[in-house]
DNA sequence: TGCATTTAGTAAGCATGGCATGTAAATTTT
DNA sequence: AAAATTTACATGCCATGCTTACTAAATGCA
């Protein structure tokens, strides 16, 4: 149970929200509010639930973050003009000097990992995680329905 | 941020606690309860301290999982005769036939997420994958103190 | 226009996980 | 033996994430 596939991809998924989420905290947000943050810098004016499927989780979790990114000044809702019950959200200005330093975080993370990898152990790494991770996101609900055909 | 191993591995992790949890869940435990239930199979007579390290979380999670386990009539906690702080940790008899089925559960799982991985892509992935968990778990505290000797 | 359906967001309740703090018991030090 | 420290566990508070159920607004259809 220690060794497979399953825990050690758990576990390393863990040390990484683990490491970002110790970096975050440094400047006083969570590991997920940074995702947060990184979705509406890029891609300012998303309403939650285009922020939700960014992020891949559901509606109201994004509504909870939003409201304590609001309330911490970091996040901005503004009515959506054509649509009255959608919010639209901006990171605010205070947001931009918090992205370049987690940046630097993020980067000394990635290189922290990949000690010791040579670039084709990279790149055959991210191969095999993307194969794992599409034969896992597809048919979610069919337990076990793989049909041989 | 997509496309980088922290995405994908966190990804990974995720879509594999979701699947055992599915799976769980149909025998009315939680994924992470299902976790605690296989530790204590293997190893009756955990105490709280033991188990959260086997499960690399904090005591007072553990505590609260027991909590509700104990509810549950799956877990008994009987006093450690030897030390009058702890609780010798045990599944009840009704744990049995939930894990084997489980059991079967989980396989499905990894065949499912390996399917179409040769036996040494495999075990490439699991040496990819340990090693950088490797990484990761060491000098948690030492960010970006990787010393060069 | 009028009703049904979909969509955006919220509310409540639960489980998991963290941190800070407190309590009681065991162990170590003096 | 007495005091200090460590250990096992609990409480309280918080953030994240889920499901279920709800409101209100938009859209589709007749």
């Amino acid at each position: 149970m220690q060794d497979n596939i399953a825990f050690i991809a758990a576990d390393v998924g863990r040390l990484f929200r683990k490491r970002f989420d110790i970096a975050a905290r440094q400047f006083g947000v969570t590991g997920p509010q940074w995702r947060v943050l990184v979705a509406l810098t890029r891609t300012p004016g998303l309403n939650q639930v285009a922020l939700a499927a960014w992020l891949e989780v559901e509606t109201i979790t994004t509504g909870r973050m939003i409201d304590r990114l609001e309330k911490a000044g970091l996040v901005e809702r503004k009515p959506d003009p054509a649509d009255r019950r959608a919010w639209l959200l901006y990171a605010t200005p205070a947001t931009g000097m918090l992205m370049d330093r987690l940046k630097d975080c993020a980067d000394e993370v990635f290189a922290d990992a990949l000690d010791g990898f040579s670039e084709p152990e990279h790149q055959r790494l991210l191969d095999l995680l993307g194969r794992l991770r599409h034969n896992l996101s597809e048919d979610l609900q069919l337990e076990g329905k793989r049909a041989n055909g």
